[in-house]
DNA sequence: CAGTGGTCTAGACCACAAG
DNA sequence: TTGTGGTCTAGACCACTGG
């Protein structure tokens, strides 16, 4: 039959692979159970268990407790994108990275703002308003609110010298992050800043991050024009 | 000290969690090897392996042979998107799916595609434009090239009744894609499809894809404006 | 109720890379 | 060289859920 015993979870998930690539299971067919898969391939159940699993992170194979496993009939891949520092992304292409504190103040949130995070109106929050360059050159804008009564110690930082982006990576631990793209013109003050064309097509990504229930932090990243992100499965 | 014997993968996973986030651990200090762990938290070291691998997959600890474990100095944390059958993205959202077939040709496809995909001048291509609606509602504009030589069945597919985005996850397996996030302004045609003003900001997909090296299609999806791309972490 | 995946264990060997 | 993660095994029990 097929190759003498794989005996690594790689070589299970290869060999299953192969066979839903083959259409000799195809899409929505079920899978042998893990038992009987262990046998015919040569391997311990637990094998089988760890190859199927990956499978099915992949968004490939659908496993039920009792119903089984079976092929994926709409395969739903995954494509995962890195979310890291800006510097670091910046400094990985290569580029120097800069960036410029346009404005920070205590202030009252705007309204939507508020809502995303779940706050009462009178909640003080700092807005913080910063430009990240790439080789001197406008990388992206980012406008941020973020929740004092949860990061007092925001209010002390220099963030001229370390970005709140950074600042709040390396102080805050996260337990939740929800996140947005969206395409949007650019209106006068951000071409202003982003030095582009008013309308500019705008790839924006917002954030909204908290610590369990505890809301820290609001972002709107707004990059300019040209900026595509990448990624692979 | 903590509590009685965890002795499940979630409970390792979320004791750990608890030392980072509590900075006891702090970004870029070494974790206890695993024998060590499992000693102090009394259980076996395959659970202990299962916690930490999980938190490595999430991108908060880096593993690594011999030089043991660490807590992420930059947490570079994972948003995965994913990516379905754009029939089913739509009537997740409880609304009614229909697509129009734009044009559908073989054709030479123009230098940018042919590079993309590493296809020599002469492969014969089949070109199919399709517009995606919701509740009859302009949602995306499809401009695809499909590789014949990879794909020849697709050519007697009836592309008006099924989607050629839906057919090929059906009917053609992959195993390797390449996609891109990017903003554009509409051009007059893509304004005109999507029935939005011109210069209206597009949130841009462009996908490619491949089964192990055999290129098979490439794809730039627009959506119309407004459209907004969620995830959680 | 019973079959299937989910998980834990104890022990073992291996592959890799840091010192 | 040697410590650390990576994995396999055989056996066991559990949790869930479909019939």
């Amino acid at each position: 039959m097929s190759d003498a015993e794989p005996s690594t979870w790689q070589a299970v998930r290869d060999a299953v692979l192969a066979r839903i690539h083959a259409r000799e299971w195809p899409p929505g067919a079920p899978i042998p159970n893990e038992a009987d898969l262990a046998a015919e391939l040569g391997c311990a159940r637990a094998t089988v268990n760890r190859a199927l699993r990956a499978l099915a992170e992949e968004g490939l194979i659908e496993r039920r407790r009792r119903a089984g496993s079976r092929v994926a009939a709409h395969p739903v891949r995954k494509a995962t994108f890195a979310i890291p520092v800006i510097r670091r992304e910046i400094e990985a292409r290569g580029a120097t990275y800069s960036h410029l504190l346009l404005a920070m103040a205590r202030d009252r949130a705007p309204t939507a703002v508020r809502a995303r995070l779940g706050l009462s109106e009178d909640t003080r929050m700092l807005h913080v308003e910063t430009l990240h360059l790439a080789d001197g050159r406008a990388h992206a804008h980012e406008d941020r609110w973020v929740n004092l009564a949860a990061v007092p110690e925001i209010a002390r930082a220099d963030l001229s010298a370390i970005s709140a982006n950074e600042w709040l990576v390396a102080n805050v631990p996260f337990t939740r992050g929800d996140f947005t793209f969206a395409a949007e013109n650019a209106g006068p003050t951000l071409a202003r800043n982003l030095d582009c064309t008013e309308g500019a097509a705008l790839l924006v990504l917002e954030r909204t991050t908290w610590n369990v229930a505890l809301p820290i932090t609001w972002m709107r990243l707004s990059h300019a024009p040209g900026y595509r992100m990448h990624t692979e499965i």
